[in-house]
DNA sequence: CTCAGTGCAAAGGATTTGCATGCCG
DNA sequence: CGGCATGCAAATCCTTTGCACTGAG
């Protein structure tokens, strides 16, 4: 995002590369990057959107639901995976910013889904430009930003 | 938001014509606008920042827990109130955009709360233009936007 | 051996809901 | 009077946590 990119942040990584990416980000915090959290990091970076718990379980079955849980807590505090939250319902979980690529959500208000975007360069400056203000005139200390487009997806309409 | 405005909608209302308006509104539905509703309404056009229910509660102590999360749901459905959801712990409620006015957060990370922000001109004219381009390109019916800066508050920091 | 990690089951906490009562139209 | 509204208490549901067990270094 703005301000300086955390160290060791790539945007095109192999599958070796991320996790060994991971590894490191895990040992500073002396945590093991042990096979199931390994396996959360694969299902979450062959995706190309944000998924549920259940749907993390399903999509690799030897997975335990409190254990993944409290993974996805940990790897969360470690800045590898990040948390959406937008209704109710179950939260969507995705790989950090600086572990994919910066981008924005679509998230249907009917389903729940939330797909990936990517904004325009030109607004992403505007943006930019505008969060650098609102720094000035707010006592805000802006860390990120965050761009939903709420409507209704394919599937519902 | 984008799109044709709610009929009725208003930027600046007296008191008297926000209640008149959310009366009729409730009225489309067969609700009535009773006593604690109005009093919810009134919270929510006091405050200058989206509240939580504990807050809604402490600032009109004559309201009671079940009740107000039952009215702020029915609020939300008539489209007099938007209900923002932003980690865990409490939701947020704020009144409608066309009940007040077209605006964005600022997000706490650290005590969660919210405040709200308006974004220049500039920024919300190349988001529209944006918006356009994505309905084009996506299957995606986009209803409405937000954009959220997450950061500091100044207490918290 | 040691200590972090795991998984089951139980607890937590915000929100919803069942139901008997109250009250506006 | 009839039906929506209320409020208490109980239920829901996602998520977290306690605890005993397992396994990697």
């Amino acid at each position: 995002m703005h301000g300086t990119p955390r160290l060791g942040a790539v945007q095109n990584t192999t599958d070796d590369q991320l996790h060994d990416l991971v590894s490191d980000r895990l040992q500073q915090t002396d945590l093991r990057y042990t096979t199931s959290r390994r396996a959360i990091v694969a299902v979450l970076s062959q995706s190309d959107r944000p998924l549920t718990l259940p749907e993390i379980l399903s999509a690799d079955t030897s997975l335990s639901q409190s254990s993944a849980y409290r993974n996805l807590g940990e790897l969360t505090t470690a800045g590898v995976v990040h948390r959406i939250v937008v209704g109710d319902s179950f939260a969507h979980y995705e790989l950090a910013e600086d572990l994919s690529s910066h981008h924005h959500h679509l998230v249907c208000t009917n389903c729940g889904r939330i797909d990936d975007y990517t904004a325009p360069a030109t607004l992403e400056r505007e943006l930019h430009r505008t969060l650098d203000d609102i720094v000035e005139q707010t006592g805000f200390a802006i860390t990120a930003h965050r761009l939903d487009l709420l409507g209704t997806c394919r599937n519902c309409r």
